[in-house]
Parts: structure tokens; sequence; C-alpha cells
DNA sequence: CGATACATGTAACCGGTTACATGATTTT
DNA sequence: AAAATCATGTAACCGGTTACATGTATCG
């Protein structure tokens, strides 16, 4: 998945709180500071340089408030472009890369879906997410039954765990699909 | 923690490998394409200058053979201050930003522990990583009950999704406990 | 008037990604 | 001899971190 010319969850989750309301950087900081979105940088140099490059690819817009000072506030907001574009990067489907190496990415993109986004979409997110995960559970099992010979104890324990938060993340998809598909039925 | 002069957990994961045997840069590349070990990276963009970098800061030395062809291949051990430094990062104590930012090094540094690292070292280990965890769901729990009004409710899912991962992260580390308690009472 | 919160930015550095380049050895 | 596998490396690029620089507004 990527934003404009961009992969990273910062620009992602930029783009996903600026169309939600007109934010500044500050504000954005502030955001990821203060917050348990606070998974995000939060750091000057990343989130001013982020703000540029999506607004350079005409996803959002920024208009500066107090023009004639030399320390003006830029506040941006999501153009039609970034709308269409953000819409695009959330509700597409899901990898069993996106699985292994960008679960932060997905609970992002499910996160920022807003509350008007219809049952279906969350629903068929719910199973994209529920079938790539047990693909991959069932070949981490595999790797875990091949391997397990021969490896230290501890190694074996941190297996264990990595198969664990999967089966986590599939409970919680399988449970949030069931109130998802609940809710669709009323 | 970091090895030598870097942080990344590239370099901490060939550093525990070349730990347990001597290898080359292809044998490690390999390593990490083939078993889920592949959380890093295994790109040659990434594993050699990381073996290189090691090298200068005296944590592993390569010696080359077929030294007389124009390509030589370099198999890396570990130096004695390499064991030092990999024993002290590994053992080290686990903050609270360790459990918030890097789970994953967690993980990594437990797996590292090899057969004859002391049962109390381990108790000890798991006893960091249960208390700064306990301590973080705690606030995460905070942050939803405080914020769960006015947000989005995929928004309120994916924030389960994050309190799960880290009640699962707690099962497990309890569960290894008590299997470690047990061994050493015996 | 000093501290603090508001507010934006840049520059050096660091390490990973991608893509490319090259050569050696083994298999078919 | 071609193809596949073994094997090492580099260069351009990208984006995050750290640290620094700067200025504004508000409050006591």
């Amino acid at each position: 998945m990527s934003v404009g010319p961009e992969k990273s969850t910062l620009s992602l989750a930029i783009l996903g709180l600026v169309a939600l309301e007109p934010r500044s950087g500050y504000d954005l900081r502030k955001l990821f500071t203060t917050t348990p979105m606070g998974h995000f940088s939060s750091s000057p140099g990343a989130v001013y340089p982020a703000l540029d490059r999506l607004e350079k690819a005409g996803l959002i817009s920024g208009s500066t408030q107090k023009k004639n000072t030399l320390r003006p506030r830029r506040v941006y907001s999501i153009t039609k472009r970034g709308r269409v574009t953000l819409n695009e990067i959330v509700t597409g489907p899901i990898t069993r890369d996106d699985v292994i190496w960008r679960m932060d990415e997905i609970m992002l993109r499910f996160a920022l879906m807003d509350d008007n986004t219809p049952g279906e979409t969350l629903a068929g997110f719910l199973e994209g997410v529920i079938e790539q995960t047990e693909i991959h559970v069932k070949s981490l099992r595999d790797d875990y039954a091949r391997l397990k010979e021969g490896m230290p104890i501890t190694s074996k324990y941190a297996m264990e765990h990595g198969i664990a938060q999967y089966r986590s993340t599939l409970a919680w998809a399988k449970r949030v699909l069931k109130e998802v598909r609940k809710k669709v039925n009323s």
C-alpha cells in the first residue's frame, strides 16, 4: 500500500487524521505524543517533511494563517484526490505480506474507516485478515514442527509467542466480524 | 539496547547467529529468507554493511577463504568482546520503552539466550516483561476508557486489538515463567 | 520579564530497500 | 554449454532520528 509515491505508515496516519479534520503539523505531533496513536513518530523531522510530500502529491493542501508573520501556522486539509486515495488504501485487499510485515498498517487502515463505511466493507476487510492470518499461522506451525528439535528452548518459546500473537489477532478479527455482521442485520 | 554503536535488531540478530556458529553473509541471508527468523531483512544491501560495521566494532571477525580468487567467501565468527556485548544486551533490563516500541527485540533477545543461560536469568527477564507489560496494559486501558466516547467504532476495535496483543504477551510470559521455575526446582 | 506552551523547520546522520553488477561452482 | 545456485558487494534513494535553530503568544 502506498500513499502517492510513499509507503510509510506515518504518511497514511497523517492523511487519515487530516481527513477527519484540518490539522497543522503541531496538532499531529501532539496527537502522536499524547494518544496511543503514538506508535507513529511525532518528531518534527518526520512530520513536517511528510506533510510536504503529501502536499506535493496533491493529497492534502495547506493554508497559511497569519501570512505576514515570520512564523506562520499552516493548517492542512485533505483534497478530493486525497480522499479517493485514502479510501483506496484503506479498503484495498489484505495480502499475506500485509499480515506478515505490516500488521500495524492493517490496524491503522481499519481504524481509519469511519462510521459510514458500509458494514459489508468492514466485513470483507476482516474476512481478508482472517483468511490471510489463518494461512500464515498454519505455515508458522509447520515451521515450528519442523524446527523445534535442536532449537534452544528459549527460541522455541519465542516462536510460540509469535504464533500466540497471530492467534490473538485471529480471535479479535472473528469477534469483531461477528459484531459487524450483527449490526448489518439490524 | 545497542550493538556497539548501532541499535538495529538486524545487527543483534546477526551477532546472535554468528555466536551460535561461524557464518557467512550468504548463510545469514538464507537463514533470514527460509526460517521465521525472516522478520529480518536478508537484503544484501542490509546484511553485508551490517557485517562490516560489526567487524569494525570488533564484535565479530571474518576470515577469508579462497583468498586468491576474486570472489572470496568470508566467514565471520564472534570475538570475545562480541560475546560479552551480546550477553549484556540479551540479559539487560527490560524497560517500558522496550515493551512499547521494541517487542520484536525483546523476543529476539529471549530467543538468543542459549540452553546454559541460568534459569534465574530467564525468570528475571520474564518477570521484567510481565512487570512492564502490565503497567503498559493498564495505561492503554485508561486511554481506552478516556477516549472511547466519540471515537469511530473501528478505531475502538483497533485499540482493543492492541490491548489484546499485550494481554497475549502477558499470558505467554506467565506461562513460560511457570515452566522455567518448574525446571529450576528440579 | 521570564517561563512556558505554541509552532515550524532544517541538517547531519543512519540504516534499510531496490536494483544492479559481478564472478564461482554445481547441476543438467 | 546453459542454467541454477552459491556468493559478495555497491550505489541511489528514501524516510526516520537526533539535535539544533528560531520565532510567537500567553500567563503569572
